[in-house]
DNA sequence: ATCCTCCATGATATAACATAACATCTGCGC
DNA sequence: GCGCAGATGTTATGTTATATCATGGAGGAT
C-alpha cells in the first residue's frame, strides 16, 4: 500500500503532475478499502481525516486519479477502485460479486480478442473500453 | 419498428408475460428515438402521451425491458437503448460515439473469446457481461 | 358470487450520485 | 509587483434512482 503511493507520487513527479494531499489522500482510501466506494462515502472519510467534505472535492480528486490511471470508475456500481497495476497500459476489466461486492480487476486483452476488434468490424473507433462482468466470486461461489 | 414491437407482443404471450401498455409505450418510445435516452426523458415523453410520469412509471417499466431483453442499460449513460435483436441470446457490446451521441449495439461473441473466459481464470462465475466502448463513430471519424 | 392472491400501477417522498458556477489562494515566470 | 495557471473553497442545484405504502384489476379456488 504505502509502495504503490509513493509509486504514483514518482510517476506524478516524473510526469508534471501535482499529487495534493487530498488527491493522495483519495488514493491511499481506495487502496486500504481494497474495492469499490461510492463518491459519498470517500467523502466522508475526507472530513474524518480532517479535508473538506463538499461534493466538488472527492469527485475532482477522482478524476485526476482516474484520468491518470492510477484508479478506475465501477460504471454498474458508480463507484471507483484503486487500480492494482497504475502506469501500465492495460485494457481491464471487473469481476464484481453480487454476493459479497468484491470487485477484482483481470486483464482482458488476449491475443484474440480486444473491443477494438468488435468496433472495427462496425467501422467505429475505440478510445476506451468498459468491460465489467456481475456474477460470483470464487468464495461466494463454494459457498453456493 | 411496428415489427419489434409485433415480435415483442409475441414473445410476451408465449411466455406468460404482462406486455402491457406503459412497457409497450415505453419501448416504442426507445425503438421510434433508436439512441440511448434517459429515464426522465422517457418519463416526458410518457406524459406527452397521456401516461402518469412519477420516476417509477419510468423505471417500472424500464426494469421489464431491460429483465427480458427488449431493452438495455447503457452504463456509462446512464441512459437505456432498445435492443436491436431481442429474444435472441446474445452477448451485445455497445459503441458509443463521443461525438454525436450515437449508440450501436455489436455482437462482442467470438470464437476465441468472452468475458466468462477472463473471469474463469479469475474463478468468477460470470452471470452477465457489459462491455461498452466510447470513441468515433464512422460518420464523425469522417469528418475529423 | 365471494374472497384471496398476485401482479401492476398510483402516489409521495427522499436517497444517491454528480456538476455548474464563481470566489479565493498559491506558486511561478516575467 | 503583476498576471497567469492550476488547485481548492463554497454554494447551489441538477440528475438519476429507489423505498414505501396505497390502490386497482384479473383470474383461480371454494
Amino acid at each position: 500500500m504505502e509502495n504503490s503511493i509513493q509509486e504514483a507520487e514518482q510517476y506524478c513527479q516524473e510526469n508534471g503532475l501535482n499529487f495534493t494531499p487530498v488527491r493522495r489522500k483519495v488514493l491511499e482510501i481506495l487502496i486500504q478499502k481494497n474495492t469499490a466506494i461510492g463518491a459519498y462515502e470517500i467523502l466522508d472519510l475526507l472530513r474524518e481525516a480532517g479535508f473538506k467534505n463538499q461534493p466538488p472535492v472527492a469527485y475532482r480528486a477522482l478524476d485526476f486519479l482516474v484520468q491518470n490511471g492510477f484508479a478506475h470508475k465501477i460504471e454498474q456500481l458508480n463507484s471507483f477502485i484503486g487500480c492494482t497495476h497504475p502506469g501500465k497500459d492495460h485494457s481491464p476489466a471487473f469481476m464484481i460479486c453480487r454476493k459479497c461486492d468484491s470487485v477484482s480487476e483481470e486483464e482482458a486483452l488476449t491475443r484474440d480478442f480486444s473491443v477494438s476488434q468488435i468496433g472495427s468490424k462496425a467501422g467505429f473507433t475505440v478510445e476506451k473500453a468498459v468491460i465489467e462482468a456481475k456474477g460470483l466470486c470464487h468464495s461466494c461461489a463454494e459457498l453456493a
